[in-house]
DNA sequence: CGTGCGGTTGATCCGAGTCAAGCCAAGTGG
DNA sequence: CCACTTGGCTTGACTCGGATCAACCGCACG
């Protein structure tokens, strides 16, 4: 995890044209003609799988889109532990307006591309689009749900409950029952989004293989067997 | 913790006359003729210590202001286990608009007063006034945030940071250094907020007072005698 | 063919939970 | 006034779940 330290960002500061907006979640509420006008104030950027687009602690100059990819909020303690406090899929938006500093890591879990934009100028735009920063709270209010959802289960779910709690939501925030789920993220991963260590992810994940309550065919995927067991796993 | 159930909620639906909305943290940003006109669509309500004023997976009805008193937030399984998600302090908007249904249980630790709003009519006011909702986002960021950095508490922290990080936040959100900080709640909602038990919060706060880290002079209330140690044991 | 990385499995240890007893201050009622 | 209860808190003995330490597996890749 340490390893993912990168000293430079491969930023291409061209503007985003090929982008249109309407991939964002918050811009679903957003008139066309706007579209083009918001879109045109951001730049392409890439990030490559590892490297980090935001520190804590450092101005937060830009905000954005993410547009492909997988990323991860990080915080960590000094001593190295880490915690993952969310993951950002194509079409979340990225960072905090209104506010100078970062609280939290954001790093890129595989190769991903986003459309981003200075702060500054994100600010007086929204300032300018009340339905922009509509979306904006009713995504933040999403965010602090699942948050606090989280806190939940750190706070007083057993090893087996969160993981089970994981793949739940993994499963029903992805694709159809029965078919096999993508699991983008490594068991390292897992352990850092539920507060375990990787030997008990790997454990509990074959506890609950023996148990018929999922399929591992490979490292990448799993399959919901026993829906009801898994819910009984996962705690109230 | 479950003997507070309570039938009803003594509510006294009286126009909210005396409150001029000054004193809430979200309409600092308000023209003075706006405030009147927001707060004459309250309405008061008391809340005695041990009432809940909303239920998880109800039809969230209303949105608020606390004026007075102090609220906790929280989520539980149904064994009975109970994880605080957050405190609410005089001043702190309660509830969450553009949602039907609230994710959390609110209940008043002590006796409380609130300015309560129908939730579509505090609704269709944000509507017409974008600073409204604009201070509304920054607090949303805000509670995001520090959700966020309770994640990290819970997920990587021991229980003896857990306890000295809960003493140096209370601390610095109360008083001046040296001062002694009141304790609003109980053993059991300390435990609550950090994800342990009452003998373990007890426990690691004898310790702490044996080495001459904080004061307890009662039950109520520390004193903070080493600021740096206890900034150590809280961790980074 | 080795080497490295992600993952699994086993043995052991330790921190926090559990269970139980007792303390102390504030009622309550005879 | 004292005996008794009650609730919040502390302390001790013991247990157990998850961390730690270590070995090993399997596969991709140079």
């Amino acid at each position: 995890m340490l390893s993912m330290f990168q000293p430079a960002l491969s930023t291409r500061p061209s503007v985003c044209t090929d982008c249109t907006a309407r991939e964002f979640s918050i811009c679903s509420a957003l008139p066309e003609a706007v579209l083009g006008e918001f879109a045109a104030l951001g730049r392409n950027q890439i990030l490559r799988a590892g490297e980090t687009l935001l520190w804590e602690d450092e101005d937060a100059l830009v905000v954005g889109n993410l547009r492909s990819g997988l990323l991860k909020l990080t915080a960590s303690l000094d001593d190295g532990r880490e915690q993952i406090l969310g993951l950002a899929f194509p079409g979340d938006f990225i960072g905090r307006p209104f506010a100078t500093r970062a609280d939290h890591r954001v790093t890129a879990l595989t190769d991903a591309t986003l459309c981003v934009f200075r702060r500054s100028v994100f600010e007086s735009f929204a300032a300018d689009h009340p339905r922009l920063e509509h979306a904006l709270l009713v995504r933040a209010f999403d965010e602090l749900e699942q948050a606090r959802r989280w806190l939940l289960l750190l706070g007083r779910k057993s090893a087996s409950e969160r993981v089970a709690s994981l793949l739940q939501e993994l499963a029903q925030r992805q694709g159809k029952p029965g078919e096999p789920v993508q699991l983008a993220i490594t068991r390292q991963q897992m352990a850092d989004l539920l507060g375990l260590t990787i030997e008990t992810v790997s454990r509990k994940l074959t506890l609950l293989k023996r148990a018929g309550v999922i399929a591992l065919p490979n490292l990448r995927s799993f399959r919901v067997l026993d829906r009801e067991r898994l819910a009984d796993e996962a705690g109230g």
